[in-house]
RNA sequence: GGGGAGAUACCAGAGCGGUCAAAUGGGACGGACUGUAAAUCCGUUGCUUCGGCUACGUAGGUUCGAAUCCUACUCUCCCCA
């Protein structure tokens, strides 16, 4: 039988950035038959963030261009540690996180890929292979096949070899390299994707299977995604921007793709948009024209969020940055229905309070929790910080239970960005 | 093992007996401008019942008065062996 694939995967991949390096002979295969490839996620956390989307895209763009997408959690890898681009050997995570984070983690990787037709997905757990593996049966089936020169050359092991390196984390690379063989021999996978900090682990894979006498096996890498000014990307003010609506919210998961530079969201909205390259080439000439509409970084924000959270998600993110960042004033806010309410300041900070009547505003920021000292109130007043429902005060502000929206809330505000709900429960 | 240098606020780093809640730079936060940007400019950056209170590695001591001097301890760095 003959396959053609939907579109040149690697051609795809490069006008994207999602291409770093390939070993020989990809390309050929995957225009000839529909390949199985995969693609590794460490069970670090409860929830994947935006860092991670991109080897999600790697799968994702496997699977549009016709070819079988496999993504694997690694409960057995994840157990062990990866010292890629670590400084120091990391603490192992106890066993029941580690199921946590593995069952979080798969139910948010099947919302991107397809589980049926030709080219289903599948996701597995290396631990299931892993788990009746012995120690002695690893290191004579496995260990026998890779020499410590071949080992000690890789960048993850070389850097770490100065500031010390458990044995551990030092065998991190065969159990991956395992891994791929498994997957070759037990599923006919012949391709691992993953960050270009993974080529050396991969390449492990792609040797043991060598080696070992599976069929031909292959890697392609995205590069690794830094801001312009050399930070990590995937951090906004706030910490780590999760994919778990629950840890960031979708009206903060908009906001941060929003805030993105310019040159920024030329290069994010071709690696995090399935977008064709007309459309992204459209818009990014139509904003270096007009960059004060931000049209970039609206159509990026919206198609990645759409992506990860869905259409509702979405809708309610715009209506909040909206009302947030719009013109909005007092009484709009006080004209929202409660549930419109509640459902805009999603994940924004709250508390409770009994009673606010004739509350001083310094007392109001700082018994709420909103800000940690008076000190801090006072001075927040004085630089003309603070609002109260989109309308700023000062400090001679105090509190009335007829500013309450909806006989409810108060809308607390320091600058432009930090929002704070407080629920007056009497 | 011997000798030397140091430990100050989020970070770097001045201060070396009173005028030090501590210079300066960075960061962070706020304000103006703008595109919810960048750059720029301005302000703020321990707590407080606004009387004060607690802070310069830790514990003591000298002094009217200590971040500053003395003692011990802990830790860091450098040189020699």
């Amino acid at each position: 039988m003959t396959f053609k694939p939907t579109y040149n995967l690697i051609d795809e991949l490069k006008w994207r950035g999602l291409f770093h390096q390939e070993t020989p002979g990809i390309e050929n295969v995957l225009n000839t038959e529909q390949v199985t490839g995969y693609v590794g996620f460490d069970p670090t956390a409860d929830s994947l963030h935006v860092g991670n989307l991109v080897p999600i895209m790697l799968l994702v763009h496997l699977q549009r261009a016709g070819h079988k997408p496999i993504a694997l959690v690694g409960g057995a890898t994840g157990m062990v540690g990866d010292p890629s681009g670590k400084k120091a050997e990391r603490t192992l995570l106890d066993l029941e996180t580690l199921n946590h984070n593995l069952a979080c983690i798969r139910t948010q990787l099947e919302r991107f890929l397809d589980f049926d037709g030709p080219a289903a997905a599948e996701v597995v757990n290396n631990y299931d292979w892993f788990k009746e593996f012995g120690f002695l049966e690893f290191i004579r089936d496995v260990g026998k096949h890779i020499t410590i020169n071949y080992m000690m050359a890789k960048d993850s092991v070389k850097n770490r070899i100065e500031s010390g390196l458990s044995f551990t984390e030092f065998s991190y690379q065969l159990v991956q390299g395992y891994d791929f063989y498994h997957l070759n021999t037990a599923k006919g996978c012949k391709l691992q994707m993953g960050g270009s900090d993974q080529w050396g682990n991969i390449v492990t894979g792609t040797e043991l299977i060598r080696r070992k006498g599976g069929s031909e096996a292959y890697a392609i890498t995205a590069p690794l995604l830094t801001k312009a000014d050399g930070s990590k990307f995937g951090k906004s003010e706030s910490g780590n921007v999760w994919l778990d609506a629950e840890k960031t919210s979708p009206y903060k998961f908009y906001q941060f793709w929003l805030n993105t530079s310019d040159d920024e969201a030329e290069k994010l909205i071709r690696i995090f948009t399935l977008l064709p390259q007309p459309e992204v080439m459209a818009l990014i000439e139509a904003h270096r024209a007009d960059p004060g509409r931000r049209e970039l970084q609206r159509r990026l924000a919206e198609e990645a969020t759409l992506l990860v959270h869905g259409q509702e998600a979405l809708e309610t993110a715009l209506a909040a940055s909206n009302i947030l960042f719009g013109k909005s004033t007092a009484e709009q806010l006080k004209s929202l229905s409660e549930s419109d309410f509640l459902d805009i300041f999603d994940g924004v900070d709250q508390s409770e309070m009994a009673n606010i009547e004739g509350v001083n505003i310094v007392d109001l920021l700082t018994d709420s929790g909103f800000l940690a000292s008076k000190s801090e109130a006072k001075r927040e007043l004085k630089g003309n910080a603070i609002s109260v429902n989109k309308t700023k005060v000062g400090e001679e502000y105090v509190a009335s239970s007829a500013d309450l929206i909806q006989g409810k809330y108060l809308l607390l505000q320091k600058g432009k960005k930090t929002y704070y709900i407080l629920n007056v429960t009497s």
